[in-house]
DNA sequence: TTCACAAATGTAACCGTTTACATTCATGAA
DNA sequence: TTCATGAATGTAAACGGTTACATTTGTGAA
């Protein structure tokens, strides 16, 4: 068992109140008093606990991540902001992801109430319709949404605008001269954020006059993209020129499964990805995407929600900036003649 | 304010041990007074602090994850495994990242240890020679490193046998008829791992008779790996016709990188990756690579020190089997003719 | 030397649980 | 009815800190 506070008191001869006011600086305390305790704490190896410490002051300084998945770095990304921020102002995190499993969403959410995190940052499956969220509105207790979209509940987030995002793609594609357009996506129940950003691309084709892009939902745990694509560019001339994916995973495995349809990327199809993966940039050709500042994100939910617990700053939805990233993923529409000589796979003997 | 054990039992109408020994099932309880704490229960919405359980109990069913970085999705699949396990046996995660950074190490498990986790699961910068192993073995705090290689001091690690994966690798290729390898390598100083790696890959090569493979350090973090290749490949005829890469996203930005140069993969350079991460069998070409079990690795360290934690049994090393996955970014080493007529890059006008 | 006052230190209650032990209650046998 | 017994419940002391308040100690002025 670990020293305690007392046993450091009663080596030293003298009281608890002492230590603690030496190990908090929060009260004088005599320069040889202190040298004498300080002795004591190093031979002891004392080291205060947390919970004693939580169970008195009713602070535990940790927040809870929930999040749906690590497996998507843009999410790992995220984190990897929440927990710079949260060092930074010496918070603990209590983290968990709940592989799009709502039932897990409550189960963890449960449990980080239990240890009394002070507050909690999550990605949930439908922040409209959350239970999870209802629960922490009646318990009290702080929390901020990121990636999800903001909604009609008023529910504080940290994000980008999705639906300008999914516009602005679609604007993009256009003015490379693509008319024919396509969106691959994951499944919309899971993934608000992917319906705003399908909602916004489908207004810009519009606006763009182009038809109405079909949209492709598919699985995105395990994927299989070529066969998902394949029926599609069975008939070239009618198949999309450009898609859209709903993020950067999603983009990267269409990008590989169009090359081994035999389709060159961009000059036979176009792709633009959406979350702005590091990766990205370095594959060839390098993905076009609209970065989102995920990191950035992680970080702002997380001073938002501190400032919230020290001080009384009232919660609030922040959209952060997001960009194009015209990656050679990305070209311009080819004229159709040329096109339709390149027909034959570049890579037909490597197939596995 | 949460409700305390104390509103409920007044408000039933009996003591904090019938309302502790319902919640806890840990005493028989009448079904009348159960029913009248059960309502009062859920009257008050009380939820047994989590804090003052593990004062009372100084258990605090809870593990802190210590990994470099959540940037790399090989140690962000660790994590999720490690999660699962931790999850299915109700145990809550602390978590944080250190950056390969040392001194943040430190800080970190110190914090750790404040909250009293029963247990750690780290990768750390070198375990041979870590004051914070060092730190956890005189504190009697149980932990299990993961990806680190296996080491004099025999800290119980789960990984897999990274030398012979090396070594498979050089095997591997040299079967396919490579002579001139290479190896590229973030910084061995934050990766005793990729040393292994390389170690099995020297031994490898030169049991296949090959000339000793070069050897390219290279900045991980922020990578330029076409600035870090293109002297390589000013002269064709010296330089590697295969490389092995000490991770997958390091592979992957190599394959990109020498496509940006003009050069072709397999046809001109093979390039086998090591972890295994799921993207690569989605890219074009597919990404060869050593697999390692990473998900399982979590979950195998986190059951370990569980064991542990309950029963007496005493940690060891593990190793997990790796695989070699000969995706397509390695084909059989080109015949000197073919090869140079393949010379002129095929994406040239991609470039930006 | 004495006293007032500030500085340093100590005392003990409290935070929310668990749990050993004590007490009360209900039941069936004598 | 009484009593022994086991079941149900209650009491109070931990657990490891913090902190309001009480007490002691030290200092400088009168």
């Amino acid at each position: 068992m670990p020293a305690t506070i007392r046993d450091v008191a009663s080596l030293a001869g003298v009281s608890v109140a002492t230590v603690s006011r030496l190990v908090n600086r929060s009260g004088k305390v005599r320069d040889d008093t202190a040298a004498r305790v300080q002795a004591a704490i190093e031979a002891l190896g004392f080291r205060p606990s947390a919970v004693g410490r939580n169970l008195s002051t009713s602070q535990t300084r940790s927040l809870g991540v929930v999040i749906p998945s690590l497996t998507n770095p843009v999410f790992a990304d995220a984190v990897a902001g929440i927990n710079e921020e949260a060092r930074a102002r010496d918070y603990t995190l209590m983290f968990t992801a709940t592989n799009y499993d709502r039932a897990e969403e409550q189960g963890i959410v449960d449990a980080f109430l239990a240890y009394r995190v002070e507050g909690l940052i999550l990605t949930v499956a439908d922040p409209e319709d959350s239970l999870v969220l209802d629960l922490l509105e009646r318990e009290c207790v702080p929390y901020v949404l990121i990636y999800n979209q903001p909604n009609a509940k008023g529910r504080p987030t940290v994000t980008v605008d999705n639906v300008a995002a999914g516009r602005e793609a679609a604007e993009a594609l256009a003015k490379l001269g693509h008319r024919r357009l396509g969106m691959v996506a994951g499944r919309f129940s899971a993934s608000d954020r992917a319906l705003a950003r399908r909602d916004g691309f489908l207004t810009g084709a519009r606006a763009a006059g182009c038809p109405d892009p079909l949209v492709l939902e598919v699985d995105f745990v395990d994927l299989n993209a070529e066969e998902a694509l394949r029926p599609l560019y069975q008939r070239r001339s009618e198949a999309p020129s450009a898609l859209f994916c709903s993020n950067d995973l999603l983009a990267m495995a269409v990008v590989g499964a169009l090359g081994r349809l035999g389709l060159s990327v961009p000059d036979d199809v176009s792709v633009i990805g959406f979350d702005g993966l590091a990766i990205g940039t370095q594959l060839h050709p390098t993905l076009a995407t609209i970065v989102q500042p995920s990191r950035e994100m992680g970080r702002a939910a997380t001073a938002q929600l501190l400032d919230r617990l020290s001080g009384e700053v009232p919660l609030r939805t922040v959209t952060l900036p997001h960009s194009l990233r015209l990656g050679e993923s990305a070209g311009p529409a080819a004229k159709p003649s040329p096109t339709e000589l390149r027909d034959s796979p570049a890579f037909e003997d490597e197939e596995t």
